[in-house]
DNA sequence: CTGTTAGCGCCTTCAA
DNA sequence: TTGAAGGCGCTAACAG
């Protein structure tokens, strides 16, 4: 009942295996027309289908490209991983999936389970954490990871290197310009917007967040405003959320203060009060304080303007629509995946600090301002 | 230069490789505890990594579950890939992800790619076809199916059987109630809407597509009210905003038609002209739809009602909030991917005709009726 | 309880 | 050009 192997099509075909192996795949030498017809007619008639795990135990390689995620629903990590899987179809490999929800532990289980199927190569996408907690984990995938090269494993990180890792030959990194490109998107911010800043940000300690934080802030100096307070909460809709529950109360709070000039609504105009630019460090996270402010009776971009992080192609009809910075999520993957793509001779060498980094055309965004950070009421 | 292997590891441990290979697996027999000791050493030392494409070839099964999709970066598809991979989990097997962009014929080539990887089962998600166009295509997937299914592989396939298939053994089938929630939705909007209704439908022969529609039909038909008219489109956001341009036109040529009201802005009161209700056959191309319709200076639910299908998550936040169906996706790659576990004796059989309906807990879903179909002004 | 012996299906030297 | 033989790493029957 199992499938029908190569040996059974030989020998209808009255020839040896490794002549039908031969014709059945591009072998560099030729078999003879007539021969090679007799076996593509008798593999077809079985049904023949190569197996991939045996022909992977014998050429020890097995088209495999493995992709780690934190949550594959993540409308980024999706993006990402449409990219990876294109690339993946050019070079004719198939892609197999990990979802880890982004701790290092999970992220080590799933190198050791890719290394265990002989996956070609490793691209890592989410963002790294150097918190303590996450100390061990990080070494152990560090480990884990270097063992990986070291027995001939290409590996992709997107943003940052692992925590702790060597830099062993196979390892990438595609550098995405969080930092700068937060700091841009402050200066553009602050050439429009008179009231305060306030950074809605992941955990502290995740590298992610902590770069576009850290690139707000200077982009903030640059344009001569006084440094935005940081909130801190979780890296996803239900953090930003929070944040913004929080900072609707403040909102309000501040108006009353002010002068209580109508209660009959909250009024743009009304209160001395300054209006506050929030800067989300991802788009779900903005989303996720725009509900809470709308939530509390506050509009956007009436009574405080918001920003956010990464242009998630399913929020770009999210109304008011959101200021961002873009980013090209899908080449990210596609990158990621060519780097792991064993360099062919006449390479001319990496930098020498081991890691290089993955230049086919290096990782962009673009800031793009949109109505949530209108300053008109 | 290559990973250590067993035999490595029980010639360090000074054991036999059938030893070293019963106590690195959970083998039925329990090898003494001193020697368990020595080889959990020597693997540790080594840095072993079982083989698994050797394992599968010797086992002849891979732990491998196959997940085709139309678009990973497509919230529904993505949606359900995550319940996959949570069930891929509990099974301890990793999921291989083929994006197909929903054509029979790459769909084809996935699940062949697939059974020459020795894949445990399948999981096809995404609506079938049955245009002519597809014809050829579908008899072909259907062909690699059954093929794959009499080797003793696994298929669960979302929504509606491959058109054309046999239904052997093994070949599963989550059937999710798009008719009828889509009539319910009908009757549920009859109640509260007085205007026309519209459907913005996919390809006609997109059989997901064509329920929704046939069922939001006999909803209406119940409630009493006549048939919507059908605007065909691509299955998308883009194929909304098309459709959704469409019937902007329409709407303000009503409307000066029946009486320039008011040349300030469209009114809700002024012409006499019902107000339309738009069902879109998914959420995405909802989202177009008002997309377009806002493009063209039109409010919702002012002007029109629009009502989506599937409750993707990601656009929970829009405003006006999406009526809708919702639809447990998540539970949909769960309740498909233990289908296609290997019954275990005892099975109580299925119901004679092949395909058994992957019962544990059937689909249900949920009309949501949220402010874009809010009859108030 | 352990070790020995065969394969799993394929590719790849080698010799013919 | 074709065939024969050995091995990829592991497991599953046997034998001890």
């Amino acid at each position: 009942m199992a499938a029908s192997t190569l040996t059974e099509v030989a020998r209808l075909a009255g020839v040896s295996p490794a002549t039908a192996s031969r014709v059945l795949n591009g072998s560099a030498r030729k078999p003879g027309k007539d021969i090679a017809e007799r076996v593509r007619q008798a593999a077809e008639s079985l049904g023949y289908i190569p197996n991939a795990q045996a022909q992977g135990l014998a050429k020890s390689s097995s088209g495999l490209i493995g992709l780690i995620v934190h949550d594959i629903a993540d409308p980024y990590f999706a993006a990402i991983a449409r990219g990876v899987q294109e690339a993946a179809r050019e070079q004719r490999k198939m892609v197999l999936l990990a979802t880890t929800g982004g701790g290092p532990a999970e992220e080590k289980e799933a190198v050791a389970a890719f290394a265990a199927r002989r996956a070609d190569s490793i691209v890592i996408a989410g963002s790294r954490s150097c918190r303590d907690e996450d100390k061990d984990g990080n070494s152990e995938l560090a480990a884990e990871l270097d063992r990986y090269c070291r027995n001939g494993g290409q590996v992709a990180v997107v943003g940052h290197p692992v925590v702790g890792a060597a830099a062993p030959e196979g390892y990438h990194v595609v550098k995405v310009p969080n930092q700068e490109l937060a700091g841009r998107l402050a200066t553009e911010l602050a050439g429009s917007w008179d009231g305060d800043f306030v950074i809605v940000g992941g955990p502290e300690g995740l590298l992610t967040s902590d770069d576009r934080v850290r690139g707000f802030q200077e982009g903030l100096e640059r344009a001569g405003r006084r440094p935005a307070e940081v909130l801190r909460s979780a890296f996803n809709r239900s953090g930003g959320y929070d944040a913004g529950l929080e900072l609707a109360a403040r909102i309000k709070a501040a108006r009353t203060n002010a002068g209580p000039s109508g209660e009959g609504g909250p009024s743009g105009e009304g209160g001395g009060a300054p209006k506050l630019c929030i800067f989300a460090v991802n788009d779900v996270m903005a989303i996720g304080a725009a509900a809470a402010l709308r939530s509390e009776g506050l509009r956007i971009p009436r009574d405080a303007a918001i920003a956010g992080f990464d242009d998630i192609e399913t929020l770009r009809d999210f109304r008011p629509a959101l200021s961002t910075v873009r980013l090209p999520l899908e080449d990210i993957g596609r990158v990621a995946t060519r780097a792991t793509q064993r360099r062919l001779a006449g390479d001319d060498g990496d930098d020498g600090d081991g890691a290089d980094d993955a230049s086919p055309g290096d990782i962009t965004g673009e800031v793009t301002l949109r109505r949530s950070t209108e300053a008109a009421a």
